[in-house]
DNA sequence: TCTGGGGTCCTAGGACCC
DNA sequence: TCTGGGGTCCTAGGACCC
């Protein structure tokens, strides 16, 4: 059996949690650059906002009706996690953690000695009462049913929370009333297709032929009718995995036409990446940058231009990343055009150990580089002060809107609330 | 005025090999 | 009329996820 446990409106949960003033206020958390709502109380979903609309859309109707906004903060919300994840760690160690706000966890070392729905409520109550924040937990027999019990959970106030979904008779009657959307791998293209051959609900797809559906569609579906079935078959994606990309993106406050502040952009997200590599341990080979305007300003003339450059050997060094990725912006800049978004993309990694030896020229960053990236890292880290490199520029022209941050409850000494 | 960011996996098709 | 067969590897792009 599996379990999942998902927190409710994660983001909005961690805001309340620091503010019980706003206690049954709808609260909503919008995305970076204060663009798209991503996360609502339940409050807020009554009123009626929906994942990832535009903010500027909705924003006069929800203050009026006394809605509360924050912008992203993702310091406090890695924070928050870390400690909800802590706990389940300690009830179940075969974890998966699979977002920020999601974990699954195997149970099938417990066989038959535990009381599933004991279980489900310990989880509950204990991250309810040592962190605060309410999540909702559905168990069954394969992940892809975990998550459709953890739904409704979530959705079905009767459960308080908590779905398990043990028997089969219970499981058929269960998905008969899922829409096949609803299911985890099925979007909306694979949702049309199905509908378009009379599929409609998930008891539907758990009837087709697994094998026959493979191979008229994809293995996924495959797959996802498999684990409908009961069937275990999406393997876990071991904590441990390493990443194969690093990206770092992002949207300007406004939109630059300058290749200097473009220049800049670039370097400082190059940086970041650069940051983000040496702390998963890993050494990159290809780097893509990629500048565009913003398609959704019909007025404007549309760019999207991206390249790609090898280095010789792997590095994770800021200075070699940030040259290379400014040399690409040389390449793919074009002159009158809006640029609204920059970013990179860092591939093609080879672990520390285990390089390719290159047969000319040097195969590794040289004993210099490694001291100097630790100590930037070291001092950045600590926050002793902020070291940058020359080419991240100081202007900051094109940094992002976040208008209403809360504060750094709990990762900042100068941010920790008081009480009055 | 104003529309996020960071990932994974799969597939089709091209290049290349014998 | 008619132009092999079987493979591997790589990449770009699609679909999906939170």
């Amino acid at each position: 059996m599996y379990a999942l446990v998902d927190c409710n409106s994660f983001y909005a949960s961690c805001e309340k949690m620091f503010r019980p003033d706003l206690k049954n206020h709808p609260v909503i958390v919008l995305s970076n650059n204060d663009g798209c709502v991503i996360a609502r109380s339940p409050e807020a979903k009554k009123m009626g906002l929906s994942m990832g609309q535009p903010w500027y859309q909705v924003k006069k109707n929800y203050l009026d009706n006394g809605g509360i906004v924050f912008s992203s903060n993702y310091e406090l919300y890695a924070d928050i996690s870390n400690r909800v994840m802590n706990i389940l760690t300690e009830l179940c160690p075969e974890i998966d953690i699979y977002s920020i706000d999601e974990a699954f966890l195997n149970l099938h070392s417990y066989k038959n000695n535990i009381d599933l729905v004991q279980f489900a409520f310990d989880c509950k109550n204990r991250i309810r009462d040592w962190v605060g924040i309410p999540v909702s937990i559905g168990i069954a027999p394969t992940r892809t049913l975990a998550k459709l019990a953890n739904r409704v959970a979530k959705e079905d106030a009767r459960f308080d929370g908590a779905v398990i979904l043990e028997d089969k008779k219970m499981i058929c009657h269960f998905l008969e009333s899922v829409q096949i959307e609803k299911i985890w791998g099925i979007g909306k293209k694979m949702t049309d297709k199905l509908n378009s051959i009379g599929i409609r609900n998930a008891l539907q797809l758990s009837k087709a032929e697994p094998r026959l559906m493979g191979s008229n569609f994809n293995v996924l579906l495959e797959r996802t009718i498999r684990e409908l079935r009961g069937q275990p078959c999406i393997e876990t994606n071991n904590l441990s995995e390493p990443k194969k990309q690093i990206m770092v993106s992002r949207s300007f406050g406004k939109s630059i036409k300058s290749r200097e502040v473009l220049r800049e952009a670039v370097s400082f997200h190059a940086g970041r990446a650069a940051e983000k590599l040496r702390f998963e341990g890993q050494k990159c080979r290809l780097i893509t940058v990629f500048i565009r305007s913003n398609p959704f300003n019909k007025k404007i003339n549309q760019i999207y231009s991206s390249n790609f450059m090898e280095i010789a050997h792997a590095t994770s060094d800021s200075r070699i990343i940030i040259k290379t990725a400014n040399n690409i912006l040389q390449k793919i800049y074009r002159e009158g055009f809006e640029y609204s978004k920059a970013g990179i993309l860092l591939s093609n990694f080879t672990e520390k150990l285990g390089y390719q030896m290159t047969l000319f020229g040097k195969s590794f960053d040289s004993k210099e580089s490694e001291n100097l990236m630790r100590t930037v890292d070291y001092i950045n880290i600590r926050e002793i002060s902020y070291l940058f490199f020359g080419n991240q520029g100081y202007r900051n022209t094109w940094k992002m809107k976040r208008h209403i941050k809360s504060k750094r409850y709990t990762t900042k000494i100068e941010e920790i609330p008081l009480t009055k």
